[in-house]
DNA sequence: GCCCAGGTGGGTA
DNA sequence: TACCCACATGGG
């Protein structure tokens, strides 16, 4: 898989991810982005930026009407307002309120915690795990799928854990080689592997996808 | 109007 | 396990 990071890393250079300026803001992130486009989840991360609530105690303060108000524009927001207060009670629960207390767990054993919560499966726990706790966890989510079937890579009904290890099995565990790498599909799943074009012309990737077509 | 967007959980066979 | 469906807003 080396080899194609650094393809995409040639195209496309860094992309500077996870766009959040405190691993709060990267787990509400990860909240809010389920099966959003970024720009609306930021819209919902913008509301509480400027109420200054981007705090687990402050959000904590506001009623499930109020959130979820504030939450809209992300969409499913009754659920994504389920979603955040279950995670702040857990967090309040469990480490006092307190992210360095969250994260001084290891890393299996938190995964195992964080899917236990309510609308946190695989791809927002491991989204959490690597870009707001720097652990060496690859992040499988619908852009990578994408782009991997779309290129041979990988069957497109491969499981999430299957995927994970195609990556994870070929990689050095490098939390800072993950982020960028996981960037990187979303950067060319967004610009090139679009859903309507089989084709995915132009592609960074494309000699891949003349194999795929050359096995039928 | 249509399709799409950095998923998850519940139900059914 | 494998499908199916609800969840919802905003942009192209």
């Amino acid at each position: 898989m080396r080899r194609y990071y650094r393809r995409l890393w040639a195209h496309f250079g860094p992309q500077h991810w996870w766009p959040g300026d405190t691993r709060f803001e990267v787990i509400l992130g990860a909240l809010l982005t389920q099966n959003t486009s970024w720009r609306n989840a930021e819209m919902a991360l913008g509301n509480l930026r400027r109420r200054r609530l981007l705090s687990p105690r402050k959000l904590g303060c506001l009623s499930a009407v109020q959130l979820s108000r504030l939450l809209r524009p992300s969409g499913y927001y009754r659920q994504k307002t389920r979603t955040v207060r279950s995670f702040l009670r857990y967090l309040e629960k469990r480490c006092a309120g307190s992210l360095n207390r969250l994260f001084r767990q290891p890393t299996p054993s938190l995964r195992t915690e964080l899917l236990s919560l309510p609308g946190v499966g695989p791809e927002t726990a491991d989204s959490i795990l690597l870009y707001a706790g720097q652990r060496p966890v690859f992040v499988i989510d619908g852009y990578t799928r994408r782009v991997l079937d779309r290129h041979g890579l990988a069957p497109a009904a491969a499981g999430y854990a299957e995927l994970q290890h195609l990556f994870q099995n070929s990689l050095p565990p490098d939390p800072a080689l993950y982020n960028e790498y996981h960037a990187l599909l979303v950067a060319v799943g967004k610009t090139y592997c679009h859903r309507q074009q089989p084709n995915c012309p132009a592609c960074p990737l494309g000699v891949e996808l003349e194999n795929r077509h050359a096995r039928g």
